[in-house]
DNA sequence: TTTTGTTATGTTTGTATATACATAACGAAT
DNA sequence: ATTCGTTATGTATATACAAACATAACAAAA
């Protein structure tokens, strides 16, 4: 939003989030929660993925587990125990889901980018 | 994003949300701020706006100034004193840019309402 | 059976943000 | 001059959410 529009002129640029909740509102996935998961994914542990990422253990796991008490389905499979502590891996499900999202998101991504450049002549250089 | 995607069904819904930033990505406007300045609009004082939307006029009165400050113009123009008090009532400029937000607004609503649908052949009821 | 590092979870501390409270300044109308 | 309700602003309280701390449970490998 930073451009012209008519004789007007704004410094100012336009931020969006998106995320998926239930039919009651319940926040269920975001980038967060992705990121943490596509994380998971590469490393096959839920402690080096928060690691990684800079976020609390407590804080994500808790996160993993209320959203798949919403969605009635597991998104990772978690063990814990032998030579190396545990692992956490994806589900099938949950590989899926955030595959939708990712899919989902890109599209809205250019999508608004082709607004606000339609709106504004100007690419918002924002995410 | 309650709908099918191939075999997939999710039983969830997308929610977002847009607002504006300065270059150094400083918050400025968004839908509550909007609401409060239609509000003001209306009513020609800040005072009975908070008390219809059910804010602190404290905080209201914080975020509009910090808004001006950082857009370097001002949104409202306040009076003290007289038999009622006082007035606030909107600047052209101030008219202009809650304009402005709200055909943007409007504009990404309409797209990714399409975007959902194309995606997800549903019908998002969410805002 | 001892070691190991992860998962699991309660509790406590911290931080950011909103609300509440209090009070002064203001100026037109009476 | 007094009154009035609003603008203006500091301070203090509450609430929500994130981070930190602490510790048990676990099971494969050595």
């Amino acid at each position: 939003m930073a451009g012209t529009k008519g004789e007007k002129y704004y410094n100012v640029f336009l931020k969006y989030k998106i995320w998926l909740v239930s039919r009651e509102e319940e926040n269920i996935l975001g980038d967060g929660k992705v990121n943490l998961l596509k994380e998971i994914d590469k490393q096959g542990s839920l402690q080096s993925a928060v690691n990684t990422i800079g976020i609390s253990y407590r804080k994500a796991w808790g996160n993993l587990k209320k959203a798949e008490e919403i969605l009635g389905f597991s998104l990772v499979e978690k063990h814990r125990g032998g030579q190396f502590g545990g692992t956490t891996t994806l589900t099938d499900e949950g590989r899926n889901l955030i595959e939708a999202y990712e899919e989902l998101h890109k599209e809205i991504d250019e999508t608004i980018k082709k607004t606000v450049k339609k709106f504004f002549n100007h690419i918002n250089d924002f995410k």
